[in-house]
DNA sequence: CTGTTTCATAGACTATAGTCTGTATATTAA
DNA sequence: TTAATATACAGACTATAGTCTATGAAACAG
């Protein structure tokens, strides 16, 4: 197990790391659409064999960053404090969610993101970068139905797939209206909606 | 004022309506992205410059075609009982949208349209083209508060938007998801939960 | 160690959306 | 009527995402 020697892995492995960066940071300062592949290829010294060997895309890359989001998701998870109860958690998620988003991602990774969602055929993320989400949505409901807030009744899996449009939709508004639309407050209003409407149909069975 | 000789402009016209239905019948018979400007300009034996002097861009032609989605909302009004309360009348007018939107638009131009809808600069027809159906919705409102469904004290325009995300957040998931999403029923559940929030909230006030 | 295979990368090439320029004809001005 | 101008259109050209093929070096087999 000798160090020195590089392993044509770990180097291709750099090779793509010095990709992403590079990318990633010409995106920051141009904008994602401003910044051709051509640059990045260029700008890492590499090339559009090695780009399209590590990436399937312009977009992968940001997907890639995207990803990410499963550390938010995780961190958001551990130090969520546990006597809240579903609507106040739900909330909290969203909140934390959406500033994260915002103010991490940034409005031109979240715009390719949701582009990508739009490509016919590409493996859309939303079944599978977001299952996570799905996780803790589902632990809530669960946790919800025990607690007798919400009904055994209703439908777990759909209700977690509502939850995350109320996200989506205000994701997609933001994108859609841009600058001057409020993320977080619009997010939250409208979930808050959504959550009393959950609740009461609940309590009316 | 001579009918036989034609105008300039009147031949501009035919060029451009001869272009935009080449475009849709190709669309139609390969699918959106399958068809090339090339193979539209050469198939309605036109060209580039007629093209995109006509059409700012590919997408455009079906922005054209949605806007004809202005004729269902004013047939929808005329043709919609008086005596429905409040949510009845929403959800009518969303099971009738999404009806009209799957099967006449389809999939492949609603992608178009919330595709271009993500592009930066643009100028999105939400703001433009759908301010049909935020018509219909403020009305219906108002209604509900003449009638005491909804408190006088909420936010008309803030509630258009918020019914109106349920739309597109329904849609957006069913052109992420695909046809296995059942687009009738998605909308029309969660447009009722959402619904009920928005009642529920309002009584407790 | 030597021949073979695999694989990361280089960069030429292709496909296609969109731009630019030239032209002929309709329109307008005199 | 003639000259000047505007405009609808043709098609060459550009920009750029993504593909394909070649190559050289690493990994591996014997």
């Amino acid at each position: 197990m000798q160090k020195m020697k590089k392993t044509r892995k770990q180097q291709a492995q750099e090779t793509k790391k010095h990709i992403y960066l590079t990318a990633l940071k010409l995106f920051e300062t141009k904008g994602f659409d401003q910044v051709t592949v051509d640059e990045i290829v260029q700008k890492s010294k590499s090339s559009k064999g090695a780009f399209y060997g590590h990436f399937s895309s312009k977009y992968d890359i940001f997907l890639e960053k995207f990803k990410e989001i499963d550390h938010f998701y995780e961190e958001f998870t551990a130090t969520l404090p546990a006597n809240l109860c579903f609507k106040e958690k739900v909330i909290s998620l969203i909140d934390a969610q959406m500033k994260y988003l915002k103010d991490d991602l940034g409005m031109d990774l979240m715009r390719s993101v949701y582009k990508s969602g739009l490509i016919e055929n590409e493996e859309n993320f939303f079944s599978n970068s977001e299952r996570e989400l799905y996780k803790i949505l589902n632990s809530f409901i669960q946790k919800a139905i025990k607690d007798g807030e919400l009904s055994a009744q209703i439908n777990i899996q759909q209700t977690v797939i509502y939850i995350s449009r109320c996200m989506r939709g205000s994701l997609y508004d933001w994108l859609v209206f841009g600058k001057d639309f409020d993320l977080l407050q619009e997010s939250k209003g409208f979930i808050a909606i959504f959550l009393d409407g959950l609740l009461t149909k609940v309590k009316s069975n």
